[in-house]
DNA sequence: CTGAAAGCGCTTACAG
DNA sequence: CTGAAAGCGCTTACAG
C-alpha cells in the first residue's frame, strides 16, 4: 500500500506552488505557464502517480458527479435492467450511482432518499414505492434535481417522470385479445394505490368492455404478500366459468405465479389466450403460446438520465413511452 | 429549496464558536459543556434543519462510508439479488453502495474500480471477469479492503473471497443424476478460464466418470455470444445418442437456452433428467420436473459484508458454501 | 509566468 | 466550560 500523493508533494519535489501544480495538471491558464515547468510538473506527476482527491474536489466545486438511483426492487428484472442502464448512461457522463433498493417499503426508501440527499449527490432517480408520496417536499427542498423512473403521481404537483404509457398499453391488451377472438376476458391485477397500476387496469377494463361488452370483462385484485394463495382461488374461479377465453397478468410476478398453475389445466392457446406485463426471457420455458407486454426498458433508462441533465423548463413534465406486444414461443 | 445550514451559522445564531457546536452536535467532550448552552445550540440546530456536510466529515476523516459492488452483470438474477442484499447489509453497518455493473468487460471493470478507488471507497466487493485478473496489484497498491464474490483467483495469490464449492456442487450434481438412475450424462457449460466455472466442470466430469464410466459422460462447451445456435447443435447431438438419459446446464443462461429446445422433443423426466445450475424462479414455467442447484444467495451477500469489515489477519482466506439441490415442479 | 492567501465545512488537540 | 487555530486536499481570484 503506498501513500497517496497530494498537490503538496508534487509541488515540493517541483519546487513550485500547491496552485501551480492545481493549474497545470488541470490544464488551466495553461497558455501562461512555462512549458518546461508544466512538463516537469507533469512528470513528478506521473512518477508519484498522483490521482485528485475527489473528495476535496467536492468540497470546493459543490458537485459530487454521482446520482442516486432508488428502486422498488433491484431483484426484479425489471428494475435490474434499467439500473444497469442508468449506470451505463450515467457513467458516459463521467457520473457514477450511489444505489438502493426500497424494497416497496416507504419507511426504507425515505431513509435511502435522506441518506443521498445528505450525500449531496448531483441528481435523483427514483421509483417510490406506495405510500412514500410524502417525500417530495424533501426532495423539492433540496434543490437536487430528480427523475421519476416507473411510477408516476399527478397530484402531488408537476414532477418530471418517465414512464410506461401504461392505460395504452393495457388498451394494446384488450385489442390483441379482441384479434385472438376472445369473446370473455379476465385480468389478474395487484391491488395497489399506485397510481401507474391503476392505470394499467383502468386501461384494460374500459377497452375491454367496448370490445366484449362490460358483463365479458372480470378483474380479479391480489394482496402482494397472499400471491400464492390468492392467485391459486382466482385461476380455479377462472377455470370454472367456462367462458372466459382472455386472461392477462398485470405483473410479472402474478405471471410466475398463474402460468405454472395454468399447465395442463386448459387448452393453450386454443381455450386460454394470454397476456402478461414484462420479464420476456423467464416465459421462454412456458411450453405454450403467449403474449408479452415489452416495456421499453432500455429507453427509459437513457430517457432518464438524459431528462436529470437537462434542466430546460419548458421540458414535458411526464415523458410517456410505449409499450409492444410480442408473441413468444410461436 | 432552501441553502443548508453549516455549523458556521449555527454558531452565529447561537453566539457560540464552531468548535463548540460541532461537539455538541456530535456528542464529544459532553461533560464538560453547559447544558443549556448545548441544549440551545442543539434547539438552533433542528431549527436550521442541520446536516452535516458528509463531503467535509470524509475530507477530514478519510471515510466515505461507501463500499463499492462491481458485478458481472446486474440483469442477471444472481448478481442483482445478491446486490440488494449487500446493499442491505451494508445499510444496516450505516454504508451505502456505489455501484457498477462491468457485463463481463474487463477495460470496463478496471475502469470502474479505478473510479471507486479514486472516490476513496471504504470497501470493495467484486465479481471479477474474465481477463481482469491484472487489478489485483492495484486494489492492494490502493490499501483498500475487498472482498470478491464468486469467483476465486487462486493462482493471484491470497485473495480474501467468498463462492460457491462448485467442485462439490458439481459432485453432487452427478450424484443426483445417478439417484435418479441415469446411465450416461452430458453437461452443457460455458467456455472459459474462469477457475470458478473450469471447478464446476471439473467436479462434474470426475465424479461423473466415477458413477457412469468415462464412456457415458459427455462435456460441451459453448461461447458465450453464439449461445443460441450452438445449444441448438448441441441438442440435436444430445437427442441424436438416444444413450444420454441425464443432462446438467452449467449456468442459468445456457438452461434458459437448453430448455425450449427440449419441450417435445424428449419425455423429461423418463427420459431425461435434468439439473440446472441457478436461477429458480424462471423454472417454475417449465412443465416438467426438473432439479436446480441453489446457490445460497443471502448468505454469501452477507458473508461478503461481515469479510469486508472483519480485518482479523488469520482469517480463512476463501469461504466457501455449500450448494443445495432442489426438485421442483413435482 | 508564478505564488500567497482565502475558503469549501468540518474536527480536534491545545490553551485558557 | 469555551474558543482560536491548524489542517484535511483542493481551487481560484488576485497580486506581482
Amino acid at each position: 500500500m503506498r501513500k497517496k500523493a497530494s498537490l503538496k508533494d508534487i509541488a515540493n519535489k517541483a519546487n513550485v506552488s500547491i496552485a501551480l501544480v492545481s493549474y497545470v495538471l488541470n490544464g488551466k491558464n495553461t497558455k501562461k505557464i512555462n512549458v518546461e515547468t508544466a512538463n516537469r510538473i507533469k512528470e513528478i506527476a506521473d512518477e508519484l502517480q498522483y490521482r485528485p482527491n475527489q473528495i476535496a474536489k467536492s468540497l470546493k466545486s459543490n458537485k459530487t458527479y454521482t446520482i442516486g438511483l432508488i428502486v422498488a426492487d433491484i431483484s426484479n428484472f425489471f428494475y435490474s435492467y434499467i439500473a444497469g442502464h442508468i449506470e451505463e448512461e450515467a457513467n458516459n457522463r463521467g457520473y457514477n450511482v450511489l444505489f438502493g433498493s426500497a424494497y416497496e417499503d416507504p419507511k426504507r426508501f425515505k431513509k435511502l432518499l435522506q441518506v443521498m440527499i445528505d450525500r449531496q449527490v448531483d441528481g435523483l432517480i427514483l421509483a417510490i414505492p406506495e405510500g412514500a408520496d410524502d417525500c417530495f417536499d424533501d426532495i423539492i427542498d433540496s434543490g437536487i434535481s430528480y427523475v421519476l423512473i416507473d411510477r408516476e403521481f399527478p397530484f402531488c404537483g408537476s414532477l418530471k417522470t418517465v414512464c410506461l404509457d401504461n392505460y395504452n398499453a393495457s388498451s394494446l391488451v384488450a385489442e390483441k385479445l379482441k384479434s385472438l377472438n376472445c369473446t370473455s376476458v379476465a385480468g389478474i391485477a395487484l391491488q395497489s394505490n399506485l397510481y401507474h397500476l391503476k392505470e394499467r387496469t383502468r386501461g384494460f377494463v374500459e377497452t375491454s368492455n367496448l370490445f366484449f361488452g362490460e358483463q365479458n370483462v372480470q378483474m380479479y385484485r391480489v394482496i402482494e404478500d397472499q400471491l400464492a394463495e390468492s392467485v391459486s382461488t382466482i385461476v380455479k374461479d377462472i377455470l370454472a366459468q367456462k367462458s372466459i377465453d382472455g386472461l392477462c397478468c398485470f405483473t410479472n410476478k402474478i405471471a410466475m405465479e398463474v402460468l405454472p398453475q395454468l399447465l395442463n389445466k386448459v387448452e393453450i392457446p386454443q381455450d386460454m389466450r394470454i397476456v402478461c406485463f414484462d420479464e420476456v426471457e423467464a416465459f421462454r420455458l412456458f411450453p405454450h403460446k403467449l403474449s408479452v407486454v415489452k416495456q421499453p426498458l432500455y429507453e427509459m433508462s437513457k430517457k432518464a438520465v438524459e431528462l436529470l441533465f437537462d434542466d430546460s423548463k419548458n421540458d414535458k413534465v411526464v415523458h410517456y413511452l410505449n409499450a409492444t406486444i410480442t408473441d413468444m414461443n410461436t
